[in-house]
DNA sequence: TATTTGTCTTTTATCCACAATAGACAGATT
DNA sequence: AATCTGTCTATTGTGGATAAAAGACAAATA
């Protein structure tokens, strides 16, 4: 197996919830631009469409001749890329399993375990590496530096140092940026939320990454931006990890977030400021609690 | 060719001034410490010594029987490892050829104009990323994100902060911290540059990365050292590129370093952070002028 | 008893092959 | 004239193979 077609199963279960709104299907490269894929993948797409008497295909006539059924999909776990499935094993293993700071990591052995060639473990531990949770010996192996309280406590020192210019440039943008915008909208998902937090509690996790995103965005710097990355990933894992008092936690900095959305729209630099450093004191709390 | 063997001749290689300079070898292990490879590879550098007749081997008796000549080297471009050999050939491309942002970046064809795979090639462009000069689009190629004016700016920016933030750590050192005697190396290396700074402004490149890297490393966080490494090897790249003016621009450069150091020195926070801005800021000028 | 050496196994670095995917171009269609 | 389709080529993603290098362990040596 040389390369798994997840960008196909993926985009053909996306194209089938196209399918199941329309009668006819658009052009080749209009529907590629819909689903984000090569017209190769569309026409792939298209026949495999036709073999399942979905449609009928004709050069430009795409006709619908039924509905997608639950058992017309791919099951989700083929539609995920190699990379996302290494990524979540690792995690797991070095986050909820017990392992130690200086742990060796192989490369050999995460294949096996995972069922997956060495290239791509390899890969995967480069990209990786630029998180600071593991380190190269030349022609040797990788060390685990582990998710220790020195390294929430260095990842939330430069977050901060970010996130305060971050939003000095925000409270700086122009009234016509659509980040206001957004920002709006954000705004109101928080009172979505909150007025039904028992129930949707869970939603904070990717609306919380949403909301700083936004606010990183407007440093306009790429290394801010990226580093946004980082604080994403450990805290996407850690909100997995750790779910004591989650709907608690989540209130409360539902409630800090929107202190800070309005101290953003004041276009007051001071008191964006104190807003900012409010919220990240707390959530670098949250995140020192869940470390031993 | 599976794996070129350049641990192996840049270890013979300098095996061969340890061999100058004794009349009979220390012991495996030991030669491992001080070559920094394994034994594995310490007894293929013996065996390689005994049939170029530079040493009789019978066990632990490792007798010098002559002085090595010029061509019992390795040239040193066998020596480089691979991930040097393409890091220096890429940067080549793109920081003296012309090369516009926007261009696109093709791993096979990168691969075989430096006649290495595309593996190596791969792995280089992930670790490479990281740099934000350069950056990929799943499934398809990589893009040039080029070394303009904004890739400029955007990484002052970011050094400013983390080498103020750094400054200021290492006026809180303790007497005893071994950081302040390698500042005095430092500073005793500055003035002997400076004294006879025609003939030896070359060095001024390597000494600049040594300080600054100094500096950043007192803010003990991992994030912040780290980052040095994007604006060492920018830097490093410029000074190779750009020579107009090198002799004065580093004398002046050596004279704001000074004044960072005595600043340092004073233990007054104050006077640190405006020695550093001054010097950071020069330093941004002059990288600045070097791109159209 | 502490090292060192001889031998053997395991892992990494690298190349290569091949399916999946992207993308180019000419002819067909509206 | 603009867009779409058919066909073909080029490139990426991934597994597998292999030499180089690391490293483990027992026997040998000082």
């Amino acid at each position: 197996m040389a390369k798994q077609n997840t960008v196909f199963k993926d985009a053909y279960n996306r194209c089938l919830k196209v399918l199941a709104e329309t009668s006819s299907l658009p052009s080749e490269p209009e529907l590629g631009q819909v689903l984000g894929v090569s017209r190769t993948t569309v026409r792939a797409i298209l026949g495999r469409f036709e073999e399942a008497k979905l449609i009928t295909w004709d050069k430009r006539k795409k006709i619908v001749l039924r509905q997608p059924q639950p058992d017309d999909y791919f099951p989700t776990e083929e539609t995920d890329s190699l990379a996302e499935i290494i990524e979540r094993s690792f995690m797991r293993r070095i986050l909820a399993g017990g392992a130690e700071p200086g742990m060796q990591i192989n490369e050999l052995e995460l294949a096996r375990e995972i069922g997956t060639g060495t290239t791509s473990v390899r890969e995967f531990l480069i990209r990786f590496s630029r998180f600071g949770l593991i380190e190269k010996r030349p022609n040797s192996h990788w060390i685990l530096k582990g998710f220790t309280r020195e390294f929430a406590l260095e990842l939330t020192e430069v977050r901060e140092m970010f996130e305060l210019r971050s939003a000095a440039s925000f409270v700086a943008l122009p009234d016509n940026h659509p980040a206001w915008q957004e920002l709006n909208r954000i705004e109101a998902l928080h009172h979505e939320i909150l007025a039904d937090i028992d129930n949707r509690y869970k939603e904070f996790s990717e609306l919380d990454e949403r909301f700083h995103l936004l606010v990183h965005k407007s440093s306009s710097n790429r290394f801010i931006v990226d580093f946004y990355d980082i604080i994403s990933i450990v805290f996407h894992y850690h909100y997995q990890w750790n779910k004591t008092n989650a709907r608690q936690r989540n209130a409360r900095a539902l409630e800090e977030h929107l202190a800070y959305i309005e101290a953003l729209r004041s276009h007051d630099a001071k008191r964006a400021e104190e807003a900012c450093r409010r919220h990240l004191r707390s959530a670098r709390e949250t995140l020192l609690q869940s470390i031993p």
